[in-house]
DNA sequence: TAGCTGTGTGTCATTTACACACTTTCAAAG
DNA sequence: CTTTGAAAGTGTGTAAATGACACACAGCTA
């Protein structure tokens, strides 16, 4: 039906969707941004997701998963992975979301394989209560996740140990922190993601070996306490780095 | 057409592939096992491949990957790893592929999404010389391996860095050797894989310390130079290993 | 001006990485 | 039976990286 029309363009692809993990961080936990079924009227509850949409036919699954983060949060340019696929043949079987699968698909019964990804975004540039989502979307901390809609549990979970994996071997955790910032907000960082925790000392020594970090004459402004220096993220220096084969932070 | 079908047992999924990407090892060279389309009539050359399948719609991605190298090799249990989705709408647009699809597949011009694994089996297990596949199927070494059909050499490519990452903090290459081998054996293997020599005493000292290997009473017979130790994986300490957190070779 | 809070820093002991060369053992050839 | 070739096997010293660890200071607030 779908796979043989001709006219591409517009079609859905009603068997394979892409589902988008979105990390953030408010220098203190780490965020993942859900939406909401809003309460169903057999249950009457609510599930959460990860939000995600079938994929159409004239689209690479790249660009599906950029365009859900686009009409989420209005935001171009978002690091973002591939996780993997997840095809099991009852993974939407739950009795609990079928309701809402109603509500949102066209052919709800469809076998759909969805395509994992995760994405980071900085938590402060995108404000989802500001957004016309409002109602239905908005950041929960990764601790108090409890179990999601679908199999997204297992993807969630999938997502954080690829991020934790990658976190390690390549600088992404940029792509949460705001243009400037502070090493104790790196710092941070690192061990909201890992979930552990790392020594101050040796986590700056590390990190400064690098020669990824510009310090900037600037400081922390407006804090009680004593205003900590600011850094940049130096792409040039990462990106000779990683040419010459650089792949360990060593954590 | 296919996806609203409630008699989904012997459906075919019109729009979703596996690719399995299988590897083997010579104690020499790295191998992958390839596919052959046959001389094409209107090119009159060859396509080379990786072996692969629509899914049906009643069985999981792992499921549909282990029925194509079960259909192939005729065995079971193979070390099977999902390496991701390949999705460009033009992946399968070559005019050079579009013949042979045509008699592959009951809808040539779907658009297919495939989901590519990669599996390591025990190569003297399995002679395809000796198969029913001895036509079209064939070990390649990987450094000799040219351009194939499709998008497979990037899945290719991707299989063989997520092997080569894998292989540094888990020890699934003894998935490509057989029960009893050497260390040389062994550290061959590592230098295929990773595509660069590694210090022989280095490699056994780490190997050794890591505690997975049983000393045999046992050494090769019948080769011209001081036969060597044969040694076999030892599950149980890996074990014990791994649930301690073990993670890493480190080369 | 006292108190609080987070910043920023150095050393040492241990572990790990790496570079490097010679002797042993066996089979095959002569 | 002796020689030869081919790969196995083995130990040490040096350099670099890592991990553990504690305290003084700056700047704000009250």
């Amino acid at each position: 039906m779908n796979s043989v029309n001709k006219n591409k363009a517009l079609e859905l692809n009603p068997n394979v969707s892409v589902d988008c993990v979105i990390f953030g961080f408010d220098f203190d936990q780490l965020h993942c941004l859900l939406i909401d079924s809003g309460l169903s009227k057999t249950t009457g509850r609510s599930r959460l997701a990860v939000p995600g949409d079938l994929i159409y036919d004239n689209e690479t699954l790249d660009e599906a998963a950029n365009r859900v983060l686009k009409e989420l949060t209005g935001i171009d340019n978002i690091y973002l992975e591939q996780v993997g696929a997840f095809g099991d043949p009852n993974r939407m079987g739950k009795e609990s979301d079928k309701e809402w699968l109603k509500s949102l698909r066209a052919e709800p019964d469809a076998r759909v394989i969805t395509v994992a990804y995760f994405s980071l975004v900085k938590m402060h540039d995108f404000n989802p209560e500001a957004s016309s989502f409002a109602e239905s979307a908005g950041w929960a901390p990764i601790k108090e996740i409890d179990e999601l809609a679908f199999d997204h549990s297992q993807i969630l979970e999938c997502a954080l140990s690829q991020l934790k994996r990658k976190i390690k071997i390549q600088p992404i955790g940029f792509n949460l922190l705001p243009q400037k910032f502070t090493l104790s907000q790196l710092h941070k960082l690192y061990e909201s993601i890992l979930n552990k925790p790392l020594d101050k000392r040796n986590f700056r020594r590390k990190i400064l070996n690098l020669q990824i970090l510009t310090p900037l004459n600037e400081k922390q402004v407006g804090v009680p306490h004593k205003p900590s220096q600011l850094f940049e993220f130096n792409e040039e220096n990462y990106q000779k780095l990683s040419s010459e084969g650089f792949d360990n932070f060593g954590f």
